[in-house]
DNA sequence: TATGAATGAGTCTTCATTCAT
DNA sequence: TATGAATGAAGACTCATTCAT
């Protein structure tokens, strides 16, 4: 393995994805990317055969990246307990890396994403997915539809990383556990009301 | 003489945003408006200076388009009705106007927005903002700083929003109330945990 | 004849003309000819076929305006007195119509000029040609090529009202007779030097 | 890396210059500009911002190129011989370089000349201009408004280079003589008539 | 491998001309 | 006949990609 190589590729790689947080997808320029990644516009091409390829590689690394590899074996735990774990790591994988979610959201609406990144299912969420069953078959979360559950989280989520990168906003550890009993209340049986 | 047609203006107005949610900010092509609008590409430069007008038009009359001018008199009903109704009707739009949702999504991040739309305040929610103070106030809902409050009430809403256009899901009158229950949930005082 | 129709030709061609002085054959636009003309663009095009038959249709009428025209029998007067007259009457046509000088000077090397046009010959001289070569077969003028001649008188006069025009120069009755003693010292046989 | 080229600038600027000449300012496209330079149109804009400013640098450039650059030390020279050397080198710069002189003409009136070019002085002649009063004051030559002299000299030259391009006139040392005879004749004190 | 000047296909935009009124 | 909105061909300009160094 060359380093410097691999560099380049990495800096390629970052400033694609920052720059589209900047300018947009319809702003992202080679010569941009080239100045953000410091290197010259032509060399982008050793790397890469052309944009198209360029920005769906990228797409499709971040979507295969699992926001959950870092997590720990949280198994053993209640699964109350377990849904705050992951909840809180994909909080704070938004909240880092919101860029990330800015490209995907961007990229996936643009002319240049490949017919086989336009079916990629997004399958970092399956271990969520897999706890709410477990937890709903449990009885301890409210029979809903996973799509409904999931938008909740996510949405709110994002919309709150959004919030947060725009405006500042506080994301200590107050917050955070603030924002997951929401959740926590949206979808736990027995709010007795 | 024919008369300048006001249909027109619609007409791009329409085809600019439905096209924005098809092929991206990145992939709008005034030729491509133009087909869209079924009128020459040259017509469009009778109704705006350039591209960047156009766009920063359609932006700015969508940003001011009130979500809530449709609601009737609400203020006489319990403010959790109140907040229902307000709910309902956000949501209803969000679902009917996706493409709206999508057009200032990727636009904002567009190289071609102007500096005065940059600083553009969407005042369509203040409405709502001020119904959740009021019950804030009165101790039905927790006391959350409304940003987060609408985070997840606007988050949730697009993400199902979206999803409810991509994957066809259902939107029915029990799935409305469903998922506005499960924000009442997250919102509410009382969960008596 | 239709008066209006009379006076609508009548208003393009001033137009024309009056708007290649101010801003030159590139920027000379139908739209802008319709609103000097105080008519509708298209309108113009039911007094001319196109542009550039326009351009050329005003082209050939200047060149075939006679500037001697409206000179009176002189053939009696001393041939020196003759010439004065004509250079006068030049010149005043030539500082009263710099518009006119202007709009053939920049048609003549645009590429709407007709090739019929491109080979007219400019015969509002032919009286003053035939003035110098009586005037050197009497001895009275140096026996020089009236291609240089001309071009002393001719070239001196334009730009005399060029300059007259740009820098409101006086033309008073003393400055014609200062200009024309300078031709007429730069011609005349005798300066026995 | 391909080094970037000084020719090619050289290259524009004469192949906006001549062609200007050859199809006016109105037929300057960018594309011919690009053809006669021979290099690719997206070229030209590597060295100009756009079309306006190409010209408007060209404009300048030729503005300030000093026609009497080239004399030598004259000073020394009776100033009847001074004027000749003067008028010999304008002459033959605009023989030389009819082009120019159309550039300029066409230029100053289009719409595309920038308002700091609009006000700019033409001042290589000020040496012309100088020497002139020099002569009057020694009383050599009438003291006559410099304007009107210098439009004796400059209008009869242009307009004589215009015709010696066009018609290809003979301009031969001789010719050069007798011209310059006859605008000492128009403006040398004493022609004791 | 790395560079960035050069290229030219593809957009945006203008404006002569047409056409519905 | 007169209008000016609408058209679309043509020209300006951008930017992904190539290529000489």
């Amino acid at each position: 393995m060359r380093t410097k190589d691999e560099n380049k590729l990495m800096a390629i790689f970052d400033a694609t994805v920052s720059l589209t947080a900047k300018v947009g997808i319809a702003g992202l320029k080679m010569s941009l990317i080239a100045k953000e990644a410091e290197i010259a516009a032509g060399t982008i091409y050793l790397y890469y055969k052309n944009k198209k390829d360029l920005l769906n590689a990228v797409y499709t690394n971040l979507k295969s990246e699992g926001i959950f590899s870092v997590i720990g074996k949280i198994e053993h735990l209640p699964i109350q307990v377990q849904l705050f774990r992951l909840w809180e790591v994909a909080f704070e994988y938004h909240v880092a890396n919101i860029n990330k979610s800015v490209f995907i959201e961007q990229f996936e609406l643009s002319p240049m994403i490949s017919s086989e990144n336009k079916v990629m299912e997004e399958d970092s969420m399956s271990y969520l997915h897999k706890t709410l069953e477990e937890a709903k078959k449990r009885g301890i979360v409210k029979p809903i539809d996973n799509h409904i559950i999931m938008s909740l989280i996510l949405g709110f989520m994002k919309h709150l990383a959004a919030q947060a990168t725009k405006d500042s906003l506080d994301t200590s550890e107050d917050v955070k556990h603030l924002c997951y009993s929401m959740c926590w209340n949206a979808i736990r049986e027995n709010n007795n009301e």
